[in-house]
DNA sequence: CTATCATTAGAACGAACGTTCGAACGATGG
DNA sequence: CCATCGTTCGAACGTTCGTTCTAATGATAG
């Protein structure tokens, strides 16, 4: 078993299990970074237990000692990536109450987090629903968070600037033009988060936030 | 080999060949529809063969008949799917000249074919980079056209209303609001394609639209 | 030093993988 | 009728898969 009891123990004993919890976690940490990247290459059903122990510098059989099985590995990765990401959210919007300055830090935050862990979002995105029931079940309520709150940041936009849109499909193409990018960012061309996140926010804000819900319709009808 | 020889026939032997072509493509067909089912469900590595044979209700062996690997069947898929949506573009096109309606008319075209057949596209969109060099570069080639078709009727529609954005982001945050509706698309909720094509475009356009290259930004900077 | 326990690895497991082989099938032409 | 040829299949190939077994490490407590 992994070294997580809690059991009272002397001062000398909570020591060593302190350092040894430590050594425990960082190497599972390490593993997961690596594994990140293979899976990110080569896809979850594409890289091999021989493709992540050889990345992480561990035999195949070592690997079993942090976790139960290939699937438990990539859910791991999936939970503390999104884990991390609400948490800085979080962090961010206690400072904000202007509701299109949340938005718009809603999408920087997305954008910022996704390129310094393109390799993880990656994974997050392209390998979501390769998880079965247990695994599957927690990941899909932590992503629901997520989504959830960003429903929330536009309802709230709505009703203070009295507008009128779907806030589904607002939302769900706002994490469409977000999470695409892992297909074709390139930092030479696209710049930075901050620029990409003020890009988008321009065509998302302006897209959803020009139309009243007095009615009119900027389209020509066809 | 496949029945594509060109030489002389007989009229006789040319029918039988006609038919016999006919029968080889239709079979071929019937594989690659089903074949696009499974790997939308399991994903492409994690299709098996056997899954493959099994869904057409041919024998394992009988498949290589029609394809010479499997990375050949999701090549074939591919080069279909691009194919046939990148025609009936074309052809939708050729009838409208409003720049903006072109555009309304490519995120229709583009949402329309993806509701029809959103096996094959989530194959098409989540299956990417899975061929290797040969088959890869045919597909990557038949993207590229597509992707500059609508570089090509934003720039105009950029020219016209004397917009200034980004080409590049605007497009790769068109496609990404497009590609990314596999994720979520539920005939109860979401309503057709032209419902969705109608709101996207929305928001997309009036994204885009409302900021003149005066330089007037309509967005508090924080 | 000895006992203990978390950690690591070599070797092997049965299962499943993509692909191939040779034979059989069925329709059609002579 | 037989010969032909596109089509189909059962069986098997060698390889790789995820996982497990068992034993050897290395560090720490008594």
């Amino acid at each position: 078993m992994a070294s997580t009891s809690t059991t009272a123990l002397s001062s000398s004993r909570r020591a060593a299990e302190l350092s040894s919890e430590n050594r425990f976690d960082q190497q599972l940490a390490r593993i997961l970074e690596h594994a990140t990247d293979v899976f990110c290459e080569k896809g979850y059903e594409g890289a091999s237990m021989r493709d992540l122990s050889r990345a992480s510098g561990m035999s195949l059989a070592g690997m079993y000692h942090y976790f139960r099985s290939k699937e438990e590995l990539l859910f791991l990765i999936q939970k503390h990536t999104f884990g991390t990401i609400i948490e800085q959210l979080r962090h961010r919007l206690e400072k904000i109450s202007d509701p299109e300055q949340r938005i718009r830090a809603f999408i920087f935050n997305h954008l910022e987090y996704f390129l310094a862990n393109q390799s993880a979002m990656k994974v997050l995105s392209h390998e979501d629903e390769k998880l079965s029931n247990h695994y599957g079940a927690a990941v899909r309520s932590v992503k629901r968070e997520y989504y959830a709150i960003c429903v929330n940041l536009l309802e709230q936009y709505k009703r203070t600037e009295k507008l009128d849109f779907s806030t589904r499909t607002a939302v769900l193409s706002l994490f469409g033009m977000m999470n695409w990018i892992y297909t074709w960012y390139n930092p030479r061309q696209d710049g930075n988060a901050r620029k990409l996140a003020q890009e988008m926010g321009d065509i998302f804000l302006r897209g959803i936030g020009s139309s009243r819900s007095s009615g009119k319709k900027n389209s020509r009808v066809q």
